[in-house]
RNA sequence: GGGCGGUUAGCUCAGUGGUUAGAGCGCAUGCUUCACACGCAUGAGGUCGCAGGUUCAAGUCCUGCACCGCCCA
């Protein structure tokens, strides 16, 4: 047998592992009736992406479930795939054809997307390889690309039912525009910030030597666009204002002063500039008051050339010059500091505009109220649940979705309009006349349509649908989705919805919502902010390995909170854990010479010490079944770190090093199958947070089968539940920490053996008599007597008192009876403060008669046992005056 | 403005209304103990954010407040 180095290399294992399950196809799941499927559905990354500690975090708990359930013997199948990522591809590649001089009108439609797919296929697979490299077990045999044909196809026949269905239609209207990428997005993509501008006050002088307005407004640029000047109807300022025009600046317009009770008096002057044109609030009371609509901005946030000498500026340019023009008209009051949130692309971060244009929605209100009924009726779970609330409140507030995105990459909207009389037909295929009127000049719309409307049909088109393929058949439902927050109801919400819209079926029952990773002074975890850990960096470039990213990642996801606060810290510790783990593994390895892993010791041939941790294990198993089905995986990790290194390392391997040097036969190998079989179980229930180096130790102990990934998840065996042991045990460690304490306290060499007297009774008594060889080693004992209780403390000896039992350590001087009597008199000082507090509490007739009659019985168990400790240290503490 | 979460040891976090509030890291002291110094042993370290309330009993339940963060408008 070789001997291990003392370290484990996660970089020498970790990648040729990977390969191997690759090569053996473990991670595949083929339609299987015999067997239950458990699937879920990876939440496909954008193909621009690379790895980030995000994807770390929600994919290692994805991988912890699939792992878990595969070793229960389910059909585990993790889905696989990504997403074209409209906007952010086409940015990728603009920019890129931008360095050659070009602009996207130049190249063209066709060639443009020649030159995207070009990308794809040079740098679509690093995110794909970098989530191989973190050890995900997807089905990568399934792999899917949202544009892939079969999908697009799905994609297509989606929008078509859709729209024959009458949810989809076109609509000129108010939409969020990002003029930067020329494009409208959902309001979902909209993110709002916090920013400094600058609120002015705008004097409108009044028509005919009227009395004239004093607005207040952000936007001084689109006073141009001015249709109307509106106040509270119940505004006294104002009343008489009302039905009387004023001049908007500038462009001397006459527009009426309107009432309406959308106008907040407590904001600026309490008269608001309506402007239907650029903003929705505005746009709503115009047309309600009839006013006309005016445009003063083009797509990419210029001034439109009938704005004069403000025509081509820039937003932000025409605001400074206008804003200029007025104060030097002296039509400006004053400009106050402003702080306001405002809408900003969330792939481009431009300033949004609220912009009218002709755009394709999609009516979401039946499938909401139906996805809000599934999700209240508990079909689908939300974990922690308090995030059914918050997509419930998506759900009830439902606004129609802006599908359509002016863009050349994804999937085109299938409906084409008939050039000769207007007719519009939604096809999967170009129709070859307008069924109208027979023309055959037909165009297609040239818009794409958004990618998260093809992302949520992914758990059902990427089995196959809108075929009934035996994938979908066998495998849709799926079971969890696994999430970070901010995707809820871009895309969580949708697929619900989608899902029983298109499937009768929510896509999954339960959906897992991580937590958000942070760094340690709680800022959000960004690349771009340079505040990011890079999983990869951790794994390989300071060799920290994949196996110690995940178990950080996932022994800290708590579901108390809802952020999770990170650092390389952190990974660290779980390196020295797989250190400690090796080290573990090396030495049962040692130590296994001559073992049959297949002759099951006989009940008697068992310790007290292999029972004890045999219990433990048995315990282990359970509560890290339990967790990982309460997906509570911050506290299943944590029960096995606690487990295997201070119980297995500190104390079981210990214990087995004293029986081994002595036992033989039916002995030997009883320990030899405790070291072994708790150790490979512990494996096992680790396996899918650390999946390699779980599995290297697995192989290099004996074992069945190939591999870990597959072998049977370790059933909780009550049979090894040993309540008698453990408490056996507790005994044994607590007098071994009670000397080590004492030694300590007493400055002891650790080489200096020690005689010590333990005084007990009963079954006490047996216990430690039993444990006499732990004793001596583990506590450097060199001679252990037995006294009954009422024997004499020893001569020059110091003393502690245990429940049942006291232990004196004997000195070969004289003990520093001034520092002995102080120790003692501070642990009798407790016990007394405890009593104390207890005696008082079983004193007051409140208590003993209103608390349960058990919780009183224990109180006045343990104020016995208190006092039991009290009069032992009484005494001790006498016989120290007496020498 | 509305909703949600958090506030427990220096840090990151556990903690069914019921004993003396725990863990890991960090810190201190000692240790080349034959698996492991990425280790072992021992120890110090807490007004459970603040103020009320309910209860025989509150870190835990209720109300209010403060601060930090997230989401929605």
């Amino acid at each position: 047998m070789k001997t291990l180095p003392t370290t484990y290399d996660p970089r020498v294992v970790e990648v040729p592992r990977y390969q191997e399950w690759m090569r053996r196809g473990y991670f595949r799941a083929p339609v299987d009736r015999s067997r239950k499927p458990f699937v879920i559905m990876l939440p496909l990354p954008n193909v621009t992406g690379e790895l980030h500690i995000g994807h770390a975090s929600t994919f290692t708990i994805q991988d912890v479930l699939i792992r878990w359930r595969r070793m229960q013997g389910r059909n585990a199948l993790w889905q696989p795939g990504t997403d074209h990522a409209g906007i952010a591809t086409q940015n990728v590649v603009e920019r890129e054809i931008a360095k050659e001089g070009l602009t996207l009108q130049q190249l063209g439609r066709e060639k443009f997307e020649q030159r995207v797919w070009q990308w794809k296929e040079q740098y679509g697979d690093i995110i794909v390889e970098q989530l191989k490299r973190m050890g995900f077990s997807c089905d990568w045999n399934r792999f899917v690309f949202t544009l892939d044909p079969p999908y697009y196809d799905a994609v297509i026949e989606a929008f078509v039912r859709l729209y024959n269905q009458g949810l989809i239609y076109r609509g000129k209207r108010m939409v969020n525009w990002c003029p930067r990428d020329g494009s409208a997005i959902s309001d979902l993509e909209v993110e709002y910030v916090e920013v400094d501008t600058q609120l002015w006050h705008v004097r409108y002088a009044g028509v005919d030597g009227g009395p004239g307005i004093t607005i207040a407004t952000q936007r001084p640029e689109t006073i141009l666009a001015d249709v109307a000047v509106a106040v509270h109807p119940e505004d006294s300022r104002y009343a008489g204002l009302v039905g009387r025009e004023v001049f908007v600046p500038i462009v001397n317009r006459r527009v009426p002063v309107i009432a309406d009770r959308r106008v907040d008096p407590e904001f600026g002057t309490g008269a608001l500039k309506i402007t239907p044109g650029h903003d929705l609030l505005d746009n709503e009371i115009g047309a309600d008051h009839n006013l006309p609509t005016l445009v003063v901005l083009d797509p990419q946030g210029r001034m439109t050339p009938d704005t004069g000498k403000y025509a081509g500026m820039d937003r932000f340019e025409a605001r400074k010059v206008l804003g200029a023009d007025l104060k030097a008209m002296g039509l400006v009051e004053k400009v106050e500091p402003y702080r306001t949130n405002i809408g900003t692309c969330d792939r481009c971060h431009a300033v949004i505009e609220p912009y009218i244009s002709d755009q394709w929605f999609c009516d979401m209100t039946q499938m909401a109220s139906r996805a809000a009924a599934a999700i209240r009726a508990g079909r689908v779970r939300f974990h922690h649940e308090r995030w059914a609330k918050v997509v419930l409140h998506f759900l009830d507030h439902i606004r129609p979705w802006t599908i359509s995105r002016q863009l050349w990459w994804g999937h085109r909207i299938p409906v084409w309009q008939c050039a000769s009389c207007a007719e519009q037909v939604a096809s999967k295929t170009r129709p070859d006349r307008c069924p109208k009127c027979g023309a055959h000049a037909l165009e297609q719309d040239p818009d794409v349509l958004d990618t998260w409307f093809s992302s949520g049909i992914w758990p059902f088109a990427t089995l196959g649908w809108p075929h009934d393929t035996p994938d979908l058949k066998y495998f849709y439902p799926g079971n969890v989705l696994v999430t970070a927050s901010e995707i809820l109801f871009l895309w969580i919400a949708r697929m619900i919805m989608l899902g029983l819209h298109f499937r009768d079926d929510a896509p999954f029952t339960d959906v897992y919502v991580a937590p958000t990773v942070m760094t340690l002074d709680g800022r959000r975890m960004s690349k771009s902010l340079g505040t990011g850990i890079d999983p990869l960096e951790m794994a390989d470039g300071l060799g920290y390995g994949a196996d110690a990213v995940r178990f950080a990642l996932v022994s800290h996801c708590s579901q108390a909170q809802q952020d999770l606060r990170f650092s390389e810290k952190m990974i660290a510790d779980v390196r020295n854990f797989t250190t400690k783990i090796w080290n573990a593994a090396r030495f049962v390895r040692m130590n296994l010479k001559g073992f049959d892993p297949h002759a099951t010791p006989a009940p008697a041939a068992l310790s007290p010490a292999d029972r004890w941790i045999r219990s433990r294990y048995a315990r282990v198993v359970e509560s890290v079944t339990t967790n990982l089905e309460g997906y509570e995986f911050d506290k299943a990790a944590r029960a096995i770190y606690d487990f295997l290194w201070s119980e297995y390392c500190d104390w079981y391997l210990e214990l087995a090093k004293i029986d081994l040097q002595q036992a033989s036969g039916s002995r030997r190998q009883a320990v030899q199958h405790t070291l072994w079989t708790v150790l490979a179980g512990t494996m096992q229930l680790l396996h899918p947070i650390m999946p390699f180096i779980t599995e290297e130790l697995w192989l290099q102990l004996p074992h069945d089968g190939d591999t870990i990934m597959l072998s049977a998840w370790p059933a909780a065996d009550r049979r090894w539940l040993d309540p008698g042991a453990e408490v056996e045990m507790e005994t044994v460690m607590a007098v071994i920490r009670a000397i080590r304490s004492m030694r300590a306290e007493l400055s002891m060499q650790p080489s200096q053996t020690v005689p010590v007297v333990i005084r007990a009774e009963g079954a006490a008594a047996e216990r430690l008599t039993r444990s006499k060889p732990y004793l001596l080693a583990l506590a450097r004992v060199s001679d252990l007597s037995f006294g009954t209780k009422s024997a004499r403390r020893p001569a020059q000896s110091v003393g502690t008192v245990l429940p049942e039992t006291e232990v004196f350590v004997q000195l070969s001087g004289l003990a520093d009876a001034d520092k002995e009597r102080d120790r003692l008199m501070k642990a009798l000082a407790e016990v007394e403060a405890d009593l104390d507090r207890l005696a008082r509490r079983l004193e007051n007739p409140e208590f003993t008669t209103r608390a349960p009659a058990e919780v009183v019985e224990k109180e006045r168990g343990r104020a016995g046992e208190l006092r039991a400790r009290q009069t032992r240290l009484q005494e001790i503490l006498s016989s120290l005056e007496s020498g």
